[in-house]
DNA sequence: ACCTGAACACCGTTCAAGT
DNA sequence: ACCTGAACACCGTTCAAGT
């Protein structure tokens, strides 16, 4: 079982090292998203950065830190984006702000569609732990503060959790609809925004009484 | 670029091969249970299952039919339970059938958490397509059937894409929630609602007059 | 400090040989 | 018809040797 480790083996101390390893991550979103995961290997990466394999074991102790990086940077330009939208979308109305948030969602899906697709699959397998929730808590925070203060939402709390389930629920349905065909971007920003309205405006539940059945178990590791 | 086909190679003829087929399932799904995705290989399968690797390629055509077959049991089982849970339901208040839908996915995600998760994993990954839709078209159908003729919902149209988004959402909610360490199944069942109700009863956006922006893109592969 | 590339290990898949 | 397992190919990772 490795238990591999995702962070950057060391920095770059020369300049050309610098170079190298930019040109190592260049090279690798661009063979992502020309082959998807499969086709993806560090000898095609290593050639396309014209480099030879050792070097990317140099600054990468593996893989899937290779992917790691390229889901860092993704991350930091999502949060990036988010916060312009909020600043933009400053004091309008509700729906204004989440079709903001949801336009920049699917900008980022659909920018580099493969790409998106194969680190999004890889974020969620990867155990990525804290590396991830840096730039996602803020993401989070900077959500939240715009939920909190607005107008629309005074009687709903808005805890944490659910800042971060519309992000899950929006991420959803735009990854759904990335693998259709032909997507419908005007159809799906309808619906997402839909489901974000209908979820931050639907007053949590009551407590809805539940008669006990075999479903209430608690998550085990049972064989099949 | 392998086009990989996922189909079982061949049925087998007779009864021992049966036996054969159904003991390198099993061994898959317990392999599957105990190592996730890492250190899923067909060696390790054939030796769980106390067969040659030869007989696995004999029936599948590769790994990835191996992955599928699985898949496929795990869809029609999920299927079953659906409508299991549909019939339960029937005449119910609205929350009573969601509530309902909703354990049913609980149980089929936690239930075997790890299997699950890497079923769930490889099920966006590999390209189904097909084999996928029919048991899904099952499902849909029978939801979609419950939620047209519900009452509370007689002023919203249901439309098939409506009820998949619903299944989506809540997968969405449920995935996320089976990651976390201590996963709290009360309150997600509580956020699955709320989120599944809102969506339903939310009117169907009025097209929301919207500045075009440079969002305003179709689907493409550009290079990053 | 950085880079190279041959060498090794692991694993997916095949195929000649068996029953 | 079914099963075996050695052999091959591909790819992740390392390391001795270079600059």
């Amino acid at each position: 079982m490795p238990k591999q480790p995702l962070l950057p083996r060391k920095k770059p101390r020369q300049a050309r090292a610098a170079v190298t390893v930019e040109t190592i991550l260049e090279a690798a979103a661009r063979v992502l998203s020309d082959k998807s995961l499969d086709g993806f290997n560090t000898n095609r990466v290593a050639e396309v950065a014209g480099v030879s394999v050792g070097s990317i074991y140099q600054y990468f102790p593996n893989k899937a830190a290779l992917v790691a990086a390229l889901i860092g940077r993704a991350q930091d330009s999502l949060a990036d984006a988010v916060e312009r939208s909020l600043q933009r979308s400053q004091g309008q109305r509700l729906d204004r702000v989440l079709s903001g948030l949801i336009d920049v969602a699917i900008e980022h899906q659909f920018g580099n569609a493969v790409l998106a697709a194969a680190l999004d699959h890889e974020e969620q397998r990867l155990p990525l732990g804290d590396m991830l929730s840096a730039t996602q808590h803020r993401i989070a925070k900077a959500v939240q503060r715009a939920f909190e203060k607005h107008p629309e939402l005074g009687n709903t709390t808005v805890t944490a959790t659910t800042t971060i389930d519309c992000f899950t629920i929006a991420k959803a349905l735009i990854e759904s609809e990335a693998t259709r065909e032909k997507p419908d971007l005007a159809a799906l920003r309808k619906r997402a925004l839909r489901a974000l309205q209908g979820y931050l405006l639907q007053p949590a539940t009551k407590t809805l009484p539940r008669k006990r059945t075999r479903t209430d178990i608690q998550p085990s590791q049972d064989s099949p």
